[in-house]
DNA sequence: ACATATAGTGTCTTATAGTCACTATAATGC
DNA sequence: GCATTATAGTGACTATAAGACACTATATGT
């Protein structure tokens, strides 16, 4: 047979194939935290528990599975995340009570206020402090899915400066070293941190300044590809 | 509606799901040499091309994906392999002229003598130099895949020694770096290399010496989660 | 003006990789 | 046997980048 007549004559449908689902692990930091974006199911299995948003790859609509997880993140933020990564991803036959299920994880990072009106017009997303979250019941395998979100984003704080994602697109130095920390779970040197980040030239000075309290901080913005940069050292844990 | 009616009720056939496959690209190194192992499809599309190994979910055999490509793996291999990690999973229309497909694709290492005999009693699979293989047309995007999983190696090779499960399971120092510095493209200091690796006492002296011109070489072998082993610094490049 | 708070720097120390010459131990050829 | 060659492994100094921490700079509040 030819390459031609089997594909006419092939039917997806003749093979029995696992639910596809794509999710995303939102992180965002505000108030001090990493918080991570939550929804409420609506729908049976697991009606009411909070979840990861994402869901069913839609073969008309979606070209590929980047999409899919975009369109879902947009869906509840009005808006693309500026970082997203493959996580991992997860299939099994228990997972999922329909049945043999895959779910493509990613993981995306966005600034608390670029999502802030999206998230207040959707009334069943929500930021949940990731400190604490262990305690409340997650559909499906999510509370895992998070857990390796933190996990990774934790490593990346040691070798790069991909949390900045987290922060809205002007931040101080400052701001940046105390995601560092939090994700870290420890002090951190600023002179360590400032100064591999000024050799790299992984950010852009705006020029502006913001005050608090004391001295004002540099505003800085994210350089082009400056979430690819490893740096050869990590910082210590 | 109750959940147990809902489930009662629902038929996974129902909803269109994307084809889900899972693949491996697995490396061995050989003669000087990094490979991976390919097998010519012998099914509509691409039949007659070389793929990765690989294929659908047993939704009936198999508990989770791990379980589908280790049992593809064993199946060309005779062997479970002893490193094992999930690389990427591509999700589109166009990768399958069958239609929407996923595949989760995972890297794997595995010395040559240790499935060699396996290998060699399957006629269909056969270990290709990574070195011009751009040359050959692979099925699907299985190029693509190869080519992320050698950058990830080839990371790895900065800040870990998981290319020494590409080795026997008894290997000496100088063979090891050999591996990292195929990977890199470039000569490594033989003191740094052996250094950091006894700093962080990731391998087991086995007593046993091997000789093939010159001194003889200590064969060691790898202590366990050796290959979870993060250097603080990474080789320079 | 001074106290306080926070941003940012100077400089020494420490950890780890790079360099390269040196020693150690095998096989081989005379 | 002994020199030659080949490869394994070490010693010791240099270079790089992080850690530590005191010091300076520049805001606000009283």
């Amino acid at each position: 047979m030819s390459e031609k007549a089997f594909l006419e004559a092939y039917n997806p449908k003749d093979h029995d194939s696992p639910l596809v689902t794509v999710d995303a692990v939102l992180f965002t930091f505000h108030e001090g935290a990493l918080k991570v974006l939550l929804v409420e199911r609506a729908n049976h299995p697991d009606r009411g528990k909070w979840c990861l948003p994402g869901g069913f790859v839609d073969m008309q609509a979606d070209e590929n599975l980047e999409e899919t997880v975009i369109r879902k993140v947009k869906e509840k933020t009005g808006v693309a995340p500026p970082y997203i990564d493959q996580l991992a991803t997860m299939g099994n036959s228990k997972r999922d009570k329909r049945g043999w299920s895959v779910t493509v994880c990613y993981t995306a990072l966005i600034g608390y206020q670029v999502c802030e009106a999206g998230i207040s017009t959707v009334q069943d997303a929500q930021w949940f402090d990731i400190a604490g979250l262990d305690r409340i019941s997650l559909a499906f395998d999510h509370q895992e899915l998070i857990r390796i979100g933190v996990e990774r984003l934790r490593q990346k704080a040691l070798y790069s400066i991909v949390p900045a994602y987290t922060l809205p697109d002007k931040f101080t130095l400052p701001e940046l070293q105390h995601v560092h920390e939090v994700l870290l779970g420890k002090p951190l040197q600023k002179k360590s941190f400032r100064r591999r980040i000024e050799q790299a030239d992984l950010l852009i000075d705006t020029g502006q300044q913001r005050t608090e309290r004391g001295r004002p901080a540099t505003l800085y913005r994210m350089r082009k590809h400056s979430g690819d940069h490893r740096f050869v050292a990590n910082l210590r844990e």
